[in-house]
RNA sequence: GCCACCGUAGCUCAGUGGUAGAGCACACCCUUGGUAAGGGUGAGGUCGUGGGUUCAAGUCCCAUCGGUGGCUCCA
């Protein structure tokens, strides 16, 4: 009967259906007590679901041989301390109606909807805790049991429980037979929930668990539905597992942007300024204006063309555009004259009126720009334009307003007014390959430069079943080839998602993580075969007859609010020296020192390097913490020994001790090599120590 | 926009109805010290804002603005 192979290779046959938990025991008693679940030809399963066929089976335990949690592990402790929690939030909250709780990432939620007038609060977690210890303690089985689809929809009918109803319905949908219960205990005496399963054996198996956060929800993420609340707990084998991951939590913290944005006085958001408008700072003034840099470069380099374009524009360039009215809801309002705004006054013209007759376009008015494409298009259509000028790339830092929801804006990352490091490309059908490749190799040299190596790709196809499409799809099977093949040279980790390609071409998007696991979309590249059309921007061809360009936008850093918030993140603040707001901090030992300490200083300045004196009365141990609380990359200090060999003795940040001296001019060449070189050679390097 | 929580000195935070606190930062003084904070003194707050309850509100209630986490959205 089943042929059992294990991951080691050998293979148990059994003369009758098995369970995982048998095979288990089988194998040896530690494995029996560690085992979680199975893996039954890769599929996760119950350790007591049978096995009646040949298949490869692997026994999940929480440890892999790395160390680490392993993944299917947490999966069912997560999805069993789920249950767990569910059902003590209903015993301590009754009416509670279920609705859906699955395992996440970092633990897991459930969605409940509670009676009218009650809500949980944070403060209730210490009780919910204990709860669901008490339900642990009692080491209850997980017991699955399974009934015809009709019956099991009839049972729930019954129970006149609205969301697993609908949730029954949609695995029916989705061709399910039969329905799964899984009751923590025995079915008919103790809690049961509907369920897919799998889950862990008992409810002890829980090592450790904590309710995490509380946050509201909409059934079916439809925000005309009903509301719910989501309560979000964690779960580990075990206490120590628990423990790590609040540390890392409290350790992400700490380099969290808005966290370190606020330490080194990078930028800062006033409330009266208002929600979401981001005020550079100096020092975060210096990243953006030197990452700009480094990206103008490139992009002069790769021939594109700088342009300037003024921050609004009128209501009927959006209109051409198809900006407005369509992507109105998230665009400020539009800004209307003042002369006409008091004759429609005087007429008695209502906001409503004004709102519809602005829609209708009987009124004009003044766009704050969502986006700079129209302006750049403009230029394009201000000359005639000759296939030998393509591809033409205008490129600006552009500042573009949106208006995002109230509860989305926070920190750099999303923010309501923002300056995107944009380009449009104007070219021939059959450039686009080569430009949307261009595209991807700035991102490349620049993620490359900044060490930035963990970000994903996005192909954005268009979905095969639907025609809302605009464009010959000849050329978008070619558009789309372009996109997959420069995504492959690129070399990073990529998906192909069909469906998601705008309307009016497919696209590249580049994504990154922060440092709370949020996932944040940075730049794009996007084909674009709509708005040339809008536009009816032309170009004469070699056969002298007009033919339309194709665009490409590119933004491949998104935004230099988000990307800067992300950089934060990736460096902890500590910026590499070419980046770093402060340079070198020279630290003369006692005033004493400080005329030495000014010429090191004004030698520095004549370099162009970023540096300054701290010349206070402080010892230099209260320097040096002050200093490296600012993460300044390199600290010089000085003192009567080096004025009078003409030397520096230097510290690096992320090297905790004094790396030694160097005479005073190799230190100022190496220094500017390094900011010269964006990091190409280093300071560091001329001393043994490795790397920071 | 929705739900929960939060808002006290420049920053981080304590303060459960009875006359506002600490550390750091800041100013001044002492200290002249060789690599992650020497010592002293001082200044600094109508407790986010507006109402209400109360003899009395930082504290309780309502509204509003802002922040955080999530949901929804993101051309």
């Amino acid at each position: 009967m089943p042929a059992i192979r294990l991951p080691d290779g050998s293979t148990r046959t059994y003369d009758a259906p098995v369970t995982a938990a048998e095979v288990a025991a089988d194998i040896g008693p530690g494995l029996a007590k560690a085992a979680l679940g199975a893996k039954v030809d890769g599929v996760l399963r119950d350790l007591a679901a049978p096995i009646e066929t040949d298949c490869e089976l692997a026994l999940v335990t929480a440890k892999t041989r790395e160390g680490e949690p392993d993944a299917d592990a947490l999966f069912l402790l997560r999805h069993s301390a789920a249950h767990v929690m569910a059902e003590a939030i209903t015993n301590l909250f009754p009416g509670v109606q279920l609705v859906y709780g699955p395992p996440v990432e970092q633990g897991f939620y459930y969605d409940m909807a509670l009676p009218e007038g009650t809500a949980i609060s944070s403060e209730d977690f210490d009780r919910i805790e204990q709860e669901m210890s008490r339900i642990i303690e009692e080491d209850r089985p997980f017991s699955r049991y399974e009934m015809p689809l009709a019956r099991g929809m009839e049972k729930l009918r019954t129970e006149g429980s609205k969301y697993k109803l609908d949730n029954a319905e949609r695995a029916a949908d989705a061709g399910s037979t039969e329905l799964s219960w899984y009751a923590t205990g025995t079915p008919g005496t103790h809690w049961e929930d509907l369920c897919r399963g799998p889950h862990a054996p008992s409810t002890g198996r829980i090592g450790a668990f904590k309710v995490m956060s509380l946050a509201s929800s909409y059934w079916h993420g439809d925000e005309n539905s009903d509301r719910l609340t989501r309560v979000y707990g964690t779960a580990f084998a075990d206490r120590k597992q628990l423990k790590q991951h609040l540390e890392r939590l409290e350790e992400a913290r700490k380099r969290d942007h808005r966290v370190l944005g606020r330490q080194l006085r990078l930028f800062h958001i006033d409330e009266q300024v208002g929600q979401g408008l981001i005020l550079w700072s100096p020092n975060g003034a210096v990243v953006r204006q030197q990452l700009q840099e480094f990206i103008s470069e490139e992009l002069r380099k790769q021939g594109y063309h700088q342009v300037f374009t003024p921050h609004i524009g009128k209501l009927d360039l959006y209109r051409t555009s198809g900006h407005f009215p369509y992507y109105q809801d998230s665009q400020y309002t539009p800004i209307v004259d003042r002369v006409q705004i008091d004759e429609l006054a005087r007429e008695g013209c209502s906001c409503g009126d004004l709102a519809n007759r602005l829609e209708q376009g009987e009124i004009d008015g003044y766009l704050l720009k969502p986006m700079n494409c129209p302006h750049h298009i403009r230029i394009y259509a201000s000359e005639q334009r000759s296939y030998r000028d393509l591809p033409l790339r205008l490129a600006e830092f552009g500042t573009v307003y949106r208006w995002e929801q109230s509860g989305e804006i926070g920190g750099l990352t999303r923010v309501r007014g923002f300056t995107q490091d944009d380009a449009h490309l104007f070219c021939r059908e059959d450039q686009i390959a080569e430009e949307v490749r261009g595209c991807l190799s700035i991102v490349k040299l620049i993620f490359g430069t900044l060490g930035m190596h963990d970000y994903r790709v996005r192909v954005g196809l268009r979905d095969p079943d639907s025609t809302k499409y605009v464009g010959d799809p000849a050329n978008w099977d070619k558009a789309e080839r372009a996109c997959r093949d420069a995504a492959r040279e690129l070399g990073a980790k990529f998906t192909e998602e069909p469906g998601e390609a705008a309307f009016y071409g497919p696209k590249i998007d580049f994504v990154v993580k922060d440092v709370i696991g949020r996932e944040w979309q940075l730049g794009t590249v996007q084909v674009d075969y709509n708005l040339p059309e809008r536009f009816e921007l032309e170009y004469i061809g070699a056969d002298n007859a007009r033919h339309r360009p194709v665009m490409i936008h590119r933004a491949p850093f998104g935004s230099m609010e988000r990307f800067v918030g992300v950089l934060i993140e990736h460096f902890a603040g500590a910026f590499p020296c070419w980046l770093a707001p402060e340079q070198v901090r020279v630290l003369p030992i006692s005033d004493k020192s400080e005329a030495y300490a000014a010429e090191v200083l004004a030698k520095l300045k004549a370099l162009g390097i970023r540096a300054t004196v701290d010349d206070g009365s402080e010892r230099i141990q209260a320097k040096v913490k002050v200093a490296t609380d600012m993460k300044v990359p390199y600290l010089a200090v000085v003192g009567p020994r080096d004025a009078e060999n003409r030397e520096v003795s230097i510290r690096a940040f992320g090297i905790e001790r004094n790396l030694g001296s160097i005479g005073l001019d190799d230190f100022l060449e190496a220094v500017d090599a390094e900011n010269s070189s964006r990091g190409g050679t280093r300071l560091v390097d001329r001393f043994d120590a490795g790397t920071h």
